[in-house]
DNA sequence: GCTTTAATGATACTCTAGTATCAATTAACT
DNA sequence: AGTTAATTGATACTAGAGTATCATTAAAGC
């Protein structure tokens, strides 16, 4: 862990706009937090957010982090035994790849999901108003135990 | 509610077939609960099944769903908000519609998901292991309101 | 019918993922 | 520097979704 949480930390200025244009004020807390999930390129919970920001309450991580929800800045996904895990949003509109490993997260975007919403909308008696995509790999050389089995709980081999 | 909990309840045979399938025993409370969700064409929660099985302890009622879940006659799925949700499987290999006023489940199959899995394995560092694909919908002429908007919480609109 | 072993039910418990409260603090504006 | 309203943090609380316990009951096979 190299982030302390005593000193101000650097916070890339398009992170900062967000609260800025929310009319949200650029607090100290809200800056240690910003920073530390700036660093992760795995998902992360709003627990071990916590754990980390040891100099910042544990209301105020997860206030910071319904806020930046909200702002599209971070997503919130499900694992596939459905505990929530959030990570960095970097592509505008995207999926994501999770690998249930280790938990990283990535994003792909792809034009054939919009196909498949066409294609769905002609068969269903409706609108269709969203949807949820996660694919979950084990990504290359991943060397931890697989802590998210796809066949626990949901059915997720559909 | 139409349902008595305390007569025998009629039971497809291929649903109890499951359970001589696994080994296990076919057993009043087992009878009850999957007449019950037998008769649903909505989603249900587990809660949900209890209280309409008053004969039948909410353990059990776990329990078989569990069971139930194991031997993919029912799938889990969650809702917008993350909540989870049953549904019976009619189709083997499917993706659920959910309408998020009511709650409806409905199941699509379509190829084309397995192209776009295909398309994003090509661009994926890993393998793929599992996917969970959920469409959101407005039902036609539904009069409920919306009990989960798909904005809340899980980004979902992605 | 008897035996054995699985299954049940009442209840208490657990765990996760938050939200509520509210006095103390602090950012932003003047 | 002073004002004010937003924000914070410590802590308690809640809700949902189950799981654990264990004495009692009831299927299944003989």
């Amino acid at each position: 862990m190299t982030t302390s949480t005593t000193e101000r930390p650097i916070v890339r200025p398009d992170l900062l706009a967000v609260l800025e244009d929310g009319g949200y004020r650029i607090t100290e807390p809200r800056r240690h937090v910003i920073a530390a999930l700036d660093m992760k390129d795995e998902g992360f919970t709003a627990e071990e957010l916590c754990n980390e920001l040891t100099s910042v309450g544990r209301a105020t991580v997860y206030r910071t982090i319904k806020l930046l929800q909200k702002s599209g800045v971070i997503c919130k996904l499900a694992m596939p035994d459905g505990a929530p895990r959030y990570s960095l949003a970097r592509v505008d509109h995207h999926h994501h790849t999770v690998c249930v490993r280790c938990g990283t997260i990535g994003e792909f975007k792809h034009a054939t999901i919009e196909r498949l919403l066409r294609a769905v909308s002609q068969e269903v008696a409706g609108e269709i108003v969203g949807h949820r995509l996660e694919v979950f790999i084990s990504c290359t050389d991943c060397k931890d135990p697989v802590r998210w089995p796809v066949d626990a709980e949901f059915g997720h081999r559909h």
